[in-house]
DNA sequence: CCTATATCAGGTAAACTGAGATGA
DNA sequence: CTCATCTCAGTTAACCTGATATAG
């Protein structure tokens, strides 16, 4: 029998679901004025209504100065607003504006097409497995520093 | 009772991970003058001897020239080598070097470790199940374009 | 004084678009 | 001629490091 490589890490194949989802997701956003991951940012915004932009630093596991690039670009288009937070004049709060919500009820459609179609051969138990190896994963590396 | 958040789309769950990933991969990787990025390709290279930068490309969702910034960065280090392809002297073929896989013997060790941190709390079976479901998700997306 | 947050400046890697050359 | 590949040039987004100001 030939040789056999070996399975990937499934580190690697994590990745390589992301890479395509990224690529799909441009494609929807093409046009937009919104990349990928400015377009995750607002949708953590639509869950967790307000945050500071060091919030969002840590939920992406990025240094705040790259969350405020990511920030201040959403706020130029309009998409987020910013004011000072009343209980702490040093934070700023970001949340969603009027035209933000409507940016996100225009794609949030899109997006969960392209979810349909990740998971079409997948039916709700596995979803359900996958959905908690995958945070548990999360949370086993996030532990670690 | 108070207002569920609904459950964030798995496209959202998968991102958070390889976001965590991506961070740790960088501390391993950090001083060796290698981006996460340029490990993954070597890693492709360790597993697929001999291939194209268009082959990189397709096989990482990005534009050919994208995929040139990465295989220059990586030959000017020393770590792969291009030669013409003699059934074809349009292609340049890539393969890592005797640094290569030197730089991969190093490191593959440290990042198996990261993978067996991720999978801490996830016995065999499921990891199966991960393997399997994650594959189908990436193919089931990348049949649409 | 110390910490967290925000900000400013500058640098790099990594994607994109667009144009062009060339071998199969 | 067409297509795939590679290359060159220029742009942008998204990270990084390091330094600085300030509120709590």
């Amino acid at each position: 029998m030939t040789e056999e490589t070996r399975a990937p890490l499934l580190l690697y194949v994590v990745k390589q679901l992301e890479l395509v989802t990224r690529a799909r997701l441009d494609a929807v956003l093409k046009g937009s004025g919104v990349t990928a991951l400015q377009y995750t940012a607002l949708s953590v915004l639509e869950r967790v209504p307000t945050m500071t932009a060091a919030d969002l630093a840590r939920a992406s596991f990025v240094r705040a100065q790259s969350a405020a690039d990511l920030v201040g670009a959403l706020e130029r288009r309009g998409l987020i607003e910013r004011r000072t937070d009343p209980d702490n004049r040093r934070r700023m709060l970001i949340s969603l504006t009027t035209e933000g919500r409507a940016f996100l009820d225009e794609y949030d459609p899109r997006v969960e097409e392209l979810e349909e179609e990740m998971l079409r051969e997948i039916d709700s138990a596995q979803r359900a497995d996958l959905r908690l190896i995958l945070d548990t994963c999360r949370r086993s590396l996030a532990a670690g520093h």
